[in-house]
RNA sequence: GCCCCCAUCGUCUAGAGGCCUAGGACAGUAGCCUUUCAAGCUACCGACAUGGAUUCGAAUUCCAUUGGGGGCACCA
């Protein structure tokens, strides 16, 4: 075995991938990178009752989507494939025979239904539930008995009773288990698929993986693993549990607490750019004071001794912020390229053209935290039904009929005025403002209701400029017509 | 119920015995800038869970308590 750091991130096909799954992905290509290695994606379909159509698309998307790339697995192959395991049957049905041959392992033929009713009776009886190790030492007879009532077995393993079993953990430092705590768990099940255990020790040895990066929900399950490794005669690879992430309340993420699925960030306008630095600081940090972190300097000094053992909340608030972090740093036309499927979901064939599309938009770039607020952000800029109450229209310390009167004056001087740019009308607004004796946040805002149709707006000359003076005329002489009518 | 783990501002975190009257960021509040809204800048608010022990000295070490999380499937 060569030295070189193979990580893996080994889905189940069963749904939509939350955060905190990803957030582990993330860290086990990190560490890939870093070191200059290998990120495998392998599929863990050994479910198939769960299965659930498109899932896997779905997985590989949100990577596609965050740029974490892999090197091998679905799409690109590899040398240790196939990398799904419902493709893979007899590699960890030849492993299960082994361990019952040698003696590490043994076929049980308790019926589901007897195993719930122990359960349940052990929970009743507020005993830890686990299995009774019935079928551990039967006899030759028993299983022939048993093989003859035509019940195909499981295959279970055989925990030592007594002892203790302990690794180094790359986060967690020395953990220690008491075996007596662990079950005689299902390494194969009875359909010949074999448990994510099985799998797992299997596929890892196979793929010659170095590093282990998983949730810390595994931590318990990580003896047995290891016991299996022995078992099998294998070198276990390093591990590394990583912290969990949890939702607002505290409580493992689920629906409940919003968006979870990295897709459904990207419905609702996040950048990749700003998903990946936010997760990469769920459970990592570079030093006491960065936040924003590029993709390449995140690889450059990713590290396990940065890892925290504590559990993540979720901050959707923070995650807002650095998406505009990222909307302001991205150039003029990049801005553009990435809003053009939000308006023209709003807006359809309102859209005149590109160029239109490229004088509205750095207009809005330093207002918007999310992709999905621009279209709100400009909709006065593509549609032409304005909607707003005529009260709006009235600035402070001012009345319908001044309002009304300044309306009329400025759109006299708008129409004859020789320019439309930003710089004509400012130089003739502000003037105008002190001849009718109005404060020019009284005037401006008239004028900017009236134009917009909102009270928060970009800058009211460059507005102005790029709808345009038909546009804004029109939108004047309806204002006064709304006053009018007050 | 049993096993394991964790514990710094509301949240993400820095901190590996003296650099800590605990630093940064988000959020919140106030102000500046300003035609509005943002952005930006400034300030404020705000935490070492509790109790013991070790030590000249503890957020940092140890123990207990409390709180939180995870696990205990023919799911992963």
């Amino acid at each position: 075995m060569s030295d070189t750091v193979r990580t893996r991130f080994a889905p189940s096909p069963t749904g939509y991938p939350h955060v905190g799954n990803i957030r582990s992905a993330l860290f086990a290509w990190l560490f890939a990178r870093h070191h200059n290695g290998v990120f495998i994606l392998r599929v863990e379909d050994t479910d198939v009752e769960r299965s659930v159509e498109g899932s896997l698309e779905y997985i590989l998307e949100g990577l596609r989507w965050l740029g974490m790339d892999w090197d091998e697995g679905p799409g690109v192959g590899g040398n240790y494939g196939p990398y799904v395991q419902s493709q893979r049957l007899h590699l960890y049905q030849d492993a299960a025979r082994r361990l019952v041959e040698s003696g590490h392992a043994y076929y049980c033929y308790c019926s589901p239904e007897r195993l719930e009713a122990l359960r349940a009776e052990q929970i009743k009886r507020k005993m830890p539930p686990g299995y009774d190790r019935h079928c551990r030492n039967l006899t030759d007879e028993q299983r022939k008995a048993k093989e003859a009532e035509g019940i195909t077995p499981v295959v279970r393993f055989k925990t030592p009773l007594a002892g203790k079993t302990r690794f180094h953990d790359e986060i967690w430092g020395d953990v220690v288990f008491e075996n007596s705590h662990i079950e005689d768990l299902v390494l194969l099940k009875s359909d010949g698929y074999p448990t994510y255990h099985l799998a797992n020790v299997v596929d890892d040895h196979a793929m010659e993986i170095s590093h282990v990066l998983r949730a810390e929900e595994y931590i318990s399950s990580a003896p047995l693993h290891l016991m299996t490794y022995e078992a099998l005669g294998y070198t276990p690879p390093k591990f590394a549990h990583l912290p969990m992430v949890l939702g607002h309340d505290r409580s493992k993420l689920s629906k409940r607490h919003g968006a979870t699925s990295v897709l459904e960030f990207r419905e609702q306008g996040y950048l990749p750019e700003a998903m990946l630095n936010f997760l990469a600081l769920l459970g990592w940090s570079l030093d006491d004071k960065t936040d924003v972190i590029t993709r390449d300097e995140l690889i450059k000094n990713f590290s396990l001794e940065r890892v925290s053992k504590t559990a993540a909340i979720f901050n959707h608030e923070k995650l807002k912020w650095m998406n505009g972090v990222y909307i302001r740093k991205l150039t003029p036309e990049a801005f553009a390229q990435m809003c053009v499927p939000f308006l023209e979901g709003a807006f359809h064939e309102n859209i005149p053209s590109m160029d239109y599309v490229l004088e509205v938009l750095p207009l809005v770039q330093e207002r918007a935290k999310l992709l999905t607020e621009v279209p709100e952000l400009t909709h006065y800029f593509f549609s032409d039904q304005l909607n707003y109450d005529a009260k709006l229209l009235i600035s402070k310390d001012m009345t319908a009929e001044s309002t009304r009167k300044a309306l009329a004056v400025a759109k006299e001087r708008l129409e004859k005025l020789p320019g439309f740019d930003a710089q004509t009308l400012e130089a003739m607004l502000r003037p105008l403002a002190e001849e009718l004796k109005l404060k020019t946040g009284q005037l401006f805002g008239a004028l900017r209701t009236a134009v917009s149709g909102e009270t928060a707006t970009p800058p009211l000359f460059q507005m102005m400029a790029v709808l345009g003076r038909e546009r804004c005329l029109i939108r004047i002489q309806e204002a006064i017509d709304k006053l009018a009518a007050l």
